[in-house]
DNA sequence: TAGATTGTTAATCGATTAACAATC
DNA sequence: TAGATTGTTAATCGATTAACAATC
């Protein structure tokens, strides 16, 4: 029986941001906040804000409203940031390297084993300490280590094929960059960075105002 | 007044989505497709795809579906793409580097015309053509050149002020990748990139069910 | 013309907001 | 205790799906 998630996707894409403000709020020194206070910060609404955090239990005090660290405490967990993650890097190009030398993740629990690519030119190069292999190894690689997490950033035209072989390998979840949808069983998660997606939802926005002028110009016609 | 989008969040994020497919299938030598057979390969509803399409008109054809070229190129036009855009980028690290080398961005008209950054490390580095100038530039080069977009790539704790600096030098687009929320006047499109955002709700993912099985059980007691 | 498939209106479903009783 | 603010139920709003008439 397929595995119904009980959080919308909605709620889901919230919890970052949630844990991201009440990271600056306790650093900022802020012991206590409400709803509604949170929600002016975040711009949301409060109720919006109880009900997601009623998703996952009741983390608040009537009277008081909720104690920064523990909130962020308990998100944190609800985002497994709680646990230490095996990461290896498929595709050592811009992305992969952008990913690899980016400090964060390896403090947060992320810590990258492997790189792989296909290019000679990469094969033996150290990347924040990481040596990329090539991409024959990666098969073995799978079958010798548990990796919890592949960053899949190949072209798009390898990227199916290539996620085949993580699941096949073992691989509880997917982190792609590549612009493809790709197909996944059950039970493997997968979270897209699509850039170009990003930047043509951009490059829609500037243009709106404009493009409905016409489109409106062109009805009356 | 403030302008007030047409168009549902939830539609515009699957434009590009829609491109994506569509030229995939032109490519593929596919002529036409009808909603059908297109929500099948993106997994969408027939419904959801006629609706979303005639947000913006009607460009298919009564028993016959759409043609994919054409419907390719409608999107194209609603996405902005067939203008061309002068991009500058912000913070030549990890991440501004790896767009900048993105060469797809250049060959669908986003143009990189300057990076800068503060570290003396990275000034008068190449970067894909590109020289990275100091940051104390950029406001003089905002004064004389057009820039339609500007890619943010600097630390959290300096996005907002260089954004502001950003929308007073005339910017109309910020493609954000700092994990921050900012805060931007009317008419300033923004895009983010929150790729520690990103990570954590696939973290989330991997551990939903483990993580109200835990939930649930401290619950009954 | 008959068949297919869109464009569009109506029905349903889910997410957000409002309201308020519970309780610190 | 009185005041504040949550947790939670009910109302509203918006997005998705279904249905079907229009039309190629």
């Amino acid at each position: 029986m397929a595995y119904k998630s009980r959080v919308s996707d909605a709620v889901v894409r919230r919890l970052p941001m949630y844990y991201r403000h009440l990271r600056e709020l306790e650093k900022a020194g802020v012991v206590r906040i409400s709803s509604q206070e949170l929600g002016e910060r975040m711009n949301l609404t409060a109720s919006q804000i109880r009900q997601d955090i009623n998703c996952f239990g009741g983390f608040g005090q009537q009277g008081y409203g909720y104690h920064v660290a523990n909130l962020k405490e308990r998100i944190g967990e609800i985002l497994g940031l709680n646990h230490q993650y095996h990461v290896i890097i498929v595709g050592a190009g811009n992305i992969g390297r952008a990913v690899a030398n980016y400090a964060g993740f390896e403090r947060e629990g992320f810590g990258i084993q492997a790189m792989f690519d296909v290019s000679p030119a990469l094969v033996g190069v150290d990347v924040h300490g990481t040596l990329v292999q090539p991409m024959e190894k990666l098969e073995g690689w799978l079958a010798a280590h548990k990796v919890d997490i592949a960053v899949l950033s190949v072209p798009a035209a390898y990227a199916q094929q290539t996620a085949d072989m993580l699941v096949k390998g073992g691989v509880r979840a997917i982190w792609n960059f590549a612009p493809v949808d790709l197909s996944l069983p059950e039970g493997v998660a997968v979270n897209n960075v699509h850039l170009s997606d990003s930047l043509h939802i951009l490059s829609y926005r500037m243009n709106e105002k404009e493009l409905f002028e016409t489109l409106d110009a062109n009805r009356k016609s």
